[in-house]
DNA sequence: TCATCATATAGATATTTATCTATATATATA
DNA sequence: TATATATATAGATAAATATCTATATGATGA
């Protein structure tokens, strides 16, 4: 549990890969476009991609010449569980 | 905006912190038994515990012989409201 | 078929991260 | 005052991270 929401936070830890999640999330499903959100080159967008896609909250597939990207929304909801949960744990030990 | 949570998401993103600040939130107020709950070194402990404070999840004081420890649970509140908010984005750009 | 566009891969690099051991500090207590 | 306890600091290190440039790949369209 604590393993794999560690991953999830860790993956938006980082200033560029949460503005890359949000424009995701807002409609953006092409790299080509995503590229003007961030100030990194393409390979770097790519590697920050990778990293959203190895901790499942997002997903992409080739089609044509794109890789179409899609924001893995269950996780969003996940993580605002775990959250809540945790505030629930506030005291239990006193 | 990004900055800030980017930060909150980095601090907890690790096992190690999670189970931390778990702890504390239970109530665990003190180092000399937090230690038992994570498998490092005292001095790893109080490097992820300075971790945790710099990103003001929680906070310290000094207190006789012990760091007090207390968790900045409004933060987890400002981490759930960021979360919902990214849901509303959703597909706003379509 | 050749140029273009979107993306990936390779390789280099500087910085940060997580971890340790050894030791210091500072308070409390016998 | 000497000892024990909780914590911090210093210093080392291996691995991971974020970034770049240069180049390759693979699909589309003229």
């Amino acid at each position: 549990m604590e393993e794999k929401m560690a991953t999830y936070f860790k993956a938006l830890g980082d200033k560029n890969r949460l503005i890359l999640f949000e424009q995701m999330l807002k409609g953006e499903t092409c790299g080509c476009t995503l590229i003007n959100k961030v100030e990194v080159t393409q390979p770097t967008m790519t590697y920050h991609l990778n990293i959203l896609e190895e901790a499942s909250l997002i997903s992409s597939r080739k089609e044509g010449i794109w890789r179409k990207l899609d924001v893995n929304d269950k996780i969003i909801d996940d993580m605002i569980n775990y959250l809540n949960s945790l505030k629930k744990l506030k005291g239990t030990d006193k």
